[in-house]
DNA sequence: CAGTGGTCTAGACCACTGG
DNA sequence: CAGTGGTCTAGACCACTGT
């Protein structure tokens, strides 16, 4: 067998400015990312070892790992101790972004609109007290809207946000998604917790969603929460299962 | 308003041993790691500074970083600039490892058990060869399961390997999961790409899986990479949604 | 302003891999 | 055996946060 596919670095341009705001290492990463994403650094092929780029790079050491260690987070390198690091072999995707449907659509170019159905308070139930980690009983702001594509009916969506967390309105909830007002508000988002499933559809249900009664619904719970920990969102979502399906990337935590 | 949660570090009892071999950013991070799982560090209180805790276990401040960061990439902990590291306010739950549904209705307490239906090798279909990076029509091993709980049906399962991968021997693949043969055979698995959906049984699925013709069933393809980026597996299955939901975290790389 | 995390340096020794 | 990444140290300066 001969030696893994031997291949150094070549025509590779690398090098940083110490006057920009950009860590070095951002830099670096940036760098890398982009010979891998353009073909430069094949898959299979080797980085060179750390001590050489540093010195080549005028950078130290500790710095060039860290550039590369966010490489290997976001599964683009491999490193293996006595070997050396290389490009992985075939382009794994980078996970999804935590988007909204809308979002979605919007990127599919399926001109997405929504109708909003409900906007109030409401007292938070079992399920909604504990995913926000509020009292049962409690009120919570509840918001119910169809969303639409090419103005057909996708998905029935359901959710409950803490009272005083963001201004729902109207004309904005019908021009945008959920998340992107969340944004806009100054919430970072940073993870959430779903569940993916499917049931048939009731009488009102299937009309509302354009289909007969029985037919496949996907649902999907999701609760999202911020950068600090703290619930801020709790949906609970029906998708015409003949028009939607979830894609996502799991990735194993050494 | 108050400042948030004061609460520096108090009975929290914190030391590595320097002779043992696992490395001292892990031995702190699973201490610290455990003291929030116990409750020592409530959620929202401050851990002290990076300075004074190297000081105090006799540790440089990078290794301490390093241990505070993989508790942030867990979800555990949240750090702002001129604020502080706190733990954050609910508990997040860890991201699902890239597990079979083995051993999730194992550990679920649900005696699974596997049918081998079907293992042969075919000629790759076009899904089959764009997963697995082969040619189409080129061999690959075919895999198709039921797989039971409590002796009752749950789910479809059917896989496509590259050839040569992994020897299927048939009583291991009734006795446990796809996931832990790799893994037993040396196979560092890495991510996953997934795609769920929902759709009407047909007659002869609802009769395998003991649903009736148009039940709702879920639906699940994915392809699993392993550390060098390769693709190892490509499965197509199907899953009694009364029976089955996929719950999972999504992340939002900073 | 003082205190925090964010970045960076220039070394060191060890553990593992491959020939 | 030589070469690699894995870990660790003891400093330094900067950017941001809150008061």
């Amino acid at each position: 067998m001969p030696t893994p596919e031997a291949d150094p670095v070549r025509p590779l341009q690398l090098g940083v400015d110490r006057g920009s705001p950009v860590p070095l290492y951002f830099q670096l990463a940036q760098q890398l990312e982009a010979a891998i994403e353009d073909g430069t650094l094949t898959p299979g092929s080797l980085l060179g070892n750390e001590i050489d780029l540093a010195g080549r790079l005028g950078l130290s050491r500790p710095t060039v790992r860290q550039a590369i260690q966010s490489l290997v987070d976001k599964g683009l390198l491999v490193r293996r101790r006595g070997v050396g690091t290389q490009v992985v072999h075939s382009q794994v995707k980078r996970p999804l972004e935590l988007s909204s449907l809308y979002d979605d659509l919007e990127t599919a170019g399926q001109r997405p609109s929504t109708r909003v159905l409900a906007r109030d308070l409401v007292p938070a139930s079992a399920e909604v007290a504990a995913a926000l980690g509020v009292a049962e009983g409690a009120e919570v702001q509840r918001l119910e809207r169809l969303r639409l594509a090419h103005g057909e009916p996708m998905a029935y969506l359901r959710n409950h946000l803490p009272v005083g967390l963001l201004a729902l309105e109207e004309d904005r909830l019908e021009a945008t998604g959920l998340y992107r007002l969340m944004r806009a508000a100054g919430i970072t988002l940073h993870s959430a917790r779903q569940s993916v499933g499917a049931r048939a559809a009731d009488g009102p249900e299937g009309e509302q969603l354009d289909e007969s009664e029985g037919a496949p619904l996907l649902t999907m719970r999701r609760t999202t929460f911020d950068d600090t920990g703290r619930p801020v969102e709790h949906g609970s979502h029906l998708y015409r299962a003949s028009r939607y399906s979830f894609e996502f990337q799991l990735l194993v935590r050494p």
